[in-house]
DNA sequence: CCTTGTTGGTTGCAAAAGCAACTACTATCA
DNA sequence: TGATAGTAGTTGCTTTTGCAACCAACAAGG
């Protein structure tokens, strides 16, 4: 049998730790707004980073297009999101919030900021820093610079 | 528009750190042994912890019933593993490592440590410790103590 | 213009996850 | 006993994913 053991194996502890910390966030975004998770990023980015095509939500958030492309239905469905036709390339759209939408993510930023602040009550600043720090190192592992 | 960046918060870093580390892995089992991800998991409790029924594997692992009923009935398909009565309850079986389940183990575990240990080539001592600690916790976010 | 290649986005289908209901067995307690 | 409740594990069905093929529009070179 061997030393090793899963509690320090880091995609499984990244995994268990996403998990649980996305559950209760997740819960009310499919509550309150019957909203998925692409959804719920979709809506983020544009409400963060104002408006743009699925393309570039697809260069920022690395979901694959067709999640983000039945995010967009779904969302535009729910009137939180509308297209806009680009007049230089009509293959392209630019996605826009809704005022729906715009409420919904006000309010689901706020969610967010009190539980992010939840989940790291229990740490200190430097391990704060220093954990933010790792994950950004991880998520960005293996990426060639463009 | 808002000050919160989608990089600070933790179940979206969390999540896109865990793809990033678990792709090149999974990718392996998946080549080599035609495995799922819950096929690994289980197949890896249990040559790390031994024998033990599906209950006992959901308990450590918290995945779900359901999850490992298939794919333990994947992995017995496969030869990896086999089921075996238990005299005193006839509901339970207890699930053991056949010789080829027990080398797919050997070697992933293998490939699991060096994958680990290039994860955190960049990380220092310290980092990867306090890293390692904060995950856990995070994993452990909102357990009730039993 | 017309071919060839590329890009923005969608669709269809097969694989996988999630949930609830189910079978078969055990435990408790009257 | 025998009715009730609880546990081990499975099955069926619906919702989501993941992948590949696809359409429509642009771009570049002849």
């Amino acid at each position: 049998m061997s030393d090793f053991d899963l509690r320090n194996f880091l995609p499984y502890l990244l995994n268990q730790a996403a998990e649980k910390t996305s559950i209760g966030f997740s819960q009310i975004y499919k509550d309150r707004y019957r909203m998925l998770r692409t959804e719920w990023r979709v809506l983020f980015h544009l409400g963060r980073y104002g408006d743009m095509t699925a393309t570039r939500i697809g260069q920022l958030s690395k979901l694959h297009k067709t999640k983000i492309s039945r995010a967009v239905h779904a969302l535009v469905e729910k009137k939180f999101v509308a297209r806009l036709e680009v007049a230089e390339d009509r293959r392209a759209e630019i996605l826009t919030l809704l005022p729906r939408g715009q409420r919904a993510f006000d309010d689901l930023v706020g969610v967010a900021k009190q539980h992010n602040a939840d989940l790291m009550a229990n740490f200190s600043v430097g391990e704060k820093a220093l954990l933010i720090d790792c994950l950004q190192r991880l998520a960005a592992f293996e990426d060639l610079p463009d």
